[in-house]
RNA sequence: GGGGGUGUAGCUCAGCGGGAGAGCGCUUGACUCACAUUCAAGAGGCCACUGGUUCGAAACCAGUCAUCCCCA
């Protein structure tokens, strides 16, 4: 075994050996229980990114723990066929051959998307191979294979048949750039300085005007009106008078609707249904008409004037000029505001005047609130419950046709001659109405999260009543980040909800989204992504899935420092050393039943009670959906328990000459080794399955299916620990000593322990090769000292007095600065303590634990404070 | 305008009612027979601010300020 670890082998090694013997792979076992996870599908086309990293690292664990300890354990993974971006990828592949989708055609442009599946699909899959992920790639799934599409078929008809699909004009966000319009939630809002631009709308027949602000001028062409708020003295009396709309000179009336802020702005709304989701609303309750003044490529239409065929920002400056020039233009102020951009291209929104196909939330949204309320559904981290509610219980009607090719067709057929509206399975021959022929089906597609939303259940056979269905739903817990909760998690409750009479998960764990160093979102634009392949490459992908998970809170964002990358490698090579020095000492092992107590050491008996602990807090960590904490938990026990301490220590019981103690610290090296690694597998799935491997112990085929280690309560030594404890709190004095004293590390001190107790006198003495080859010091153990040495330094553990004799080396007038100090500190420390114990409240009121331990700490205080004082009182009085 | 997150060591973050913690960075010493991707020792903090609850608050509550995110 090589002194550095190195992951590239052992990764594509191990993870073809379990990919190749199918220990991924689920089936149906009634009489065992399931847990299940549906992998939220990345997109088809798409790259690896940190964000998929994170969210399938997290999946893993909790797939890889609940497989160990002993679930039927599925982890069904599949890709989305991604509607927009998909397209707008093979578009621009188009565009480097000099051709379009137009010159194509509908169907030879499908097979062009198809073929880029083909090609391009295999990737991701592949990257999540690279990471570790022990899905069941036998069931891997597509939202667009046969089953998938059927689902979508049948969702379609049965809300359609229910009346909760309908057709209608509304104001939709075109992009103007990908040529669709896409979902309120598909908008992306961001702050753009602007300016609001102050306009005089003059009252016909009069010198008054209302002003009017706005931050789209351009829009003022498509005015039908303006509002002000009912009761608004400024403009009451105006209102029922008419406008005369600067540049266009149409007469606009002037209206009240309780819409208008009276606070903001100017107080007066102009109003404008075809270019605004609100203003549409108020035409609609004014009955007002609805002028359409841009088109779907962003230019200005015919209804603009003279204006038309201008591109909008063209048109808002040129327009902006004659309202100054014909003196309408008041002022211009500097405005920032949130402005609607395609979550795609980035390409700012059009809200735009067309006919869409909706589904009705109302309805749907309602059980989907109730399971959340009567807590059939959990969020965790629990807060998220509050944004999903919030965001429920104002939903709006969900826009779900796409101006799209790429996706599920719509399933309607209108009839060309009678105007009639068919939804159907397959391509109707005749109009049910008229018997007419010539039928056309709809050109658009749908939303790719109305497949997406079917996942849980379309996955596993939905419509048909699969045994799958029966076993598996409602999946366990779904694992997604924080940004598509109203994507994508809110649409498969109420889904599942409708469709299977059940939630489809129990549990929805919600993790933050990885940022750049700075605590910016990744992005291609900023350039500031950092890829997952680089990483695993770099450092592994064990050290990328431990960097992910630990360090931060569940819920939380995670900032991306190679720093920490580092500390995951770092420990990962630690791991592998530790290890190597193992085998390395386990040649001769010969595995057979366990040591008798009697033979175990007081290290022993330590790392056994420590270990029950960390198989405890890790069991319970992950059943709280703390991985983090876990991961934590393990790391500091390897580290600092059993290898700066527990290794050490067999080191004199492997090189020494009695071979029983030999090979009882082999065993419980081997034991714990082999139990750490099983408790380590889930976060660092290569690293842990390699070293297990080479363990020369009775163990299966992989370390996958290991049985999770129990904690074992006879094993729990809290003795052993507070020992160990007092052996330990020694050995670090005296290295304190030494280290402030510079004696040479190689350099053996000899020191004198006075310990009063006789038990503790006696552990000590038992133990005290500790002290001699951790300290490297030999020490002298006496009940009292009648002669104090004077050339030592002096330090105070619990129950027992350190001397370091230290001839010639000794500054009487340092020493007694140093525990001067010390003295200080432990006064200190002292009257906070009896300041609690003197306060009746405390007494009264405080748990008796509580006061115990208080009490305790006070007589281990004024003891070390006496003997300090003493020590100080003699160095007072020797010579100088 | 509404909802939410976060403010703790130089940096990144744990802790979330009873002794201020980790990693990185920094200082000092050590190539000690698993590991220098290491080991040992150390310095470093009015736990954002102001009130309140409590015997006791970094933690709980209210408000303020700062910062980030989502929604309208």
């Amino acid at each position: 075994m090589p002194t550095t670890y190195s992951p590239a082998e052992v990764e594509s090694k191990w993870y073809r050996y379990w990919e190749e013997n199918k220990f991924f792979h689920a089936e149906v076992k009634p009489d065992k229980d399931p847990f299940c996870i549906v992998m939220p599908p990345p997109n088809v086309t798409g790259q690896l990114h940190m964000g998929h990293a994170l969210d399938n690292t997290l999946q893993d664990i909790l797939t890889r723990w609940r497989r160990m300890q002993g679930y039927n354990t599925l982890w069904l993974p599949g890709t989305d066929h991604a509607g927009i971006a998909t397209q707008a990828k093979v578009e621009d592949q188009l565009a480097r051959e000099g051709l379009s989708k137009n010159q194509l055609g509908r169907e030879r442009f499908l097979d062009r998307v198809w073929e880029w599946k083909e090609k391009y699909g295999g990737q991701i899959t592949t990257q999540l191979r690279r990471l570790g992920a022990s899905c069941d790639w036998d069931r891997e799934r597509f939202t667009m294979d046969e089953g998938c599409s059927e689902a979508v078929l049948e969702v379609f008809l049965r809300l359609f048949e229910k009346g909760l699909i309908y057709r209608d004009y509304y104001i939709t966000n075109w992009c103007p750039r990908c040529q669709t319009t896409i979902s309120d939630i598909e908008v992306e809002h961001l702050d753009k300085p602007g300016h609001f631009y102050y306009i005089k709308y003059p009252v016909k027949d009069s010198d008054e005007f209302i002003p009017i602000a706005t931050t789209r001028p351009e829009t003022m062409l498509g005015d039908v009106a303006v509002a002000v708020h009912p009761g608004d003295r400024r403009y009451g009396h105006l209102v029922g008078k008419t406008l005369i709309l600067p540049v266009a000179g149409r007469a606009i009336p002037v209206i009240e609707d309780e819409y208008v802020d009276p606070e903001f702005g100017t107080g007066a709304v102009k109003i404008t249904p075809a270019h605004d989701p609100n203003d549409f609303e108020v035409g609609n309750r004014h009955g007002l008409p609805q002028v359409q003044v841009i088109d779907r490529n962003g230019v200005m239409t015919g209804e603009a004037g003279k204006y038309k065929g201008l591109d909008r920002w063209e048109c808002r400056k040129r327009l902006v000029k004659e309202l100054d020039a014909l003196g309408y233009l008041i002022r211009v102020d500097d405005h920032t505001h949130a402005v609607g951009h395609c979550y795609r291209c980035s390409t700012v929104i059009e809200p735009m005047l067309s006919k869409q196909w909706f589904v009705r939330m109302k309805p749907l949204a309602e059980p989907a609130i109730r399971v959340v309320r009567e807590g059939r559904l959990r969020f965790v981290p629990e807060r998220f419950t509050r944004i999903y509610l919030n965001w429920m219980e104002n939903i709006r009607d969900w826009c779900i046709s796409r101006q799209l090719w790429w996706g599920h067709r719509i399933p309607v057929w209108y009839c060309m001659d009678c105007g009639e509206m068919i939804a159907s399975r397959n391509a109707p021959d005749r109009c049910a109405s008229c018997s007419g022929t010539s039928l056309e089906q709809d050109p658009d597609v749908l939303d790719t999260w109305f497949s997406s939303g079917l996942w849980p259940f379309s996955t596993l056979g939905w419509p048909k009543k699969t045994l799958d269905l029966a076993y598996f739903y409602p999946t366990s817990v779904l694992v997604t980040g924080r940004d598509i909760i109203f994507f994508w998690v809110a649409r498969m409750i109420f889904s599942g909800l409708e469709f299977m009479d059940d939630v489809p998960f129990r549990e929805v764990f919600i993790h933050g989204l990885v940022l750049d160093a700075l605590g910016r979102k990744m992005s291609k634009s900023l350039g500031n992504g950092v890829d997952p392949i680089d990483v695993i490459e770099s450092h592994g992908a064990d050290s990328l899935r431990f960097m992910l998970v630990t360090g931060n809170t569940p819920g939380n964002d995670l900032r991306f420092h190679f720093e920490r990358l580092d500390g995951a490698r770092n420990f990962a090579n630690k791991i592998w050393n530790a290890s190597r020095f193992v085998l390395m000492n386990l040649y001769d092992f010969d595995y057979g039943p366990e040591p008798e107590r009697e033979r175990l050491t007081l290290a022993d008996r330590w790392i056994y009670s420590r270990f029950q602990s960390v198989v405890q807090e890790v069991t319970e960590n992950l059943e709280n959906y703390d991985p983090g904490e876990a991961a934590r938990i393990l790391y500091e026990f390897i580290w600092n328990e059993f290898c700066d301490w527990y290794i050490e220590l067999t080191k004199p019981r492997l090189y020494g000459r009695d071979p029983r103690d030999r090979s009882t610290a082999q065993y419980v090296l081997a034991d714990v080794l082999r139990g750490t690694l099983e408790l380590l597998h889930p976060f660092m799935p290569f690293i842990t399955e390699d070293i297990w491997q080479r363990l020369p112990v009775p163990r299966g085929r992989t370390i996958m299916r290991a049985a999770w280690p129990a904690c074992r309560k006879e094993y729990k030594d809290p003795q052993a620990e507070r020992d160990m404890e007092l052996l330990m709190e020694i050995i670090r004095s005296i290295r304190h000593i030494r280290s402030e004293m510079n004696v040479p590390p190689g350099k053996k001190a000899d020191v004198i322990l006075e310990i009063p107790d006789a038990r503790t006198r006696e552990l000590v003495q038992a133990w005290s090769g500790y002290v001699e080859s951790l300290a490297a010091a030999r020490a002298g153990i006496r009940p009292a000292l009648p002669e104090k040495p004077d050339q030592a330094v002096h330090a105070v553990a619990r129950g027992a007095e350190i001397y370091v004799p230290l001839a010639g080396l000794i500054d009487i007038r340092q020493e007694t600065a140093r525990l001067e100090k010390e003295l200080d500190l432990i006064g200190k420390e002292l009257g906070r303590v009896r300041g609690k114990l003197s306060n009746q409240g405390f007494l009264s009121k405080a748990p008796g634990d509580v006061i115990e331990k208080e009490r305790a700490k006070e007589s281990e205080l004024s003891e070390k404070q006496a003997s300090i004082a003493r020590r100080l009182k003699m160095l007072g009085r020797s010579p100088r």
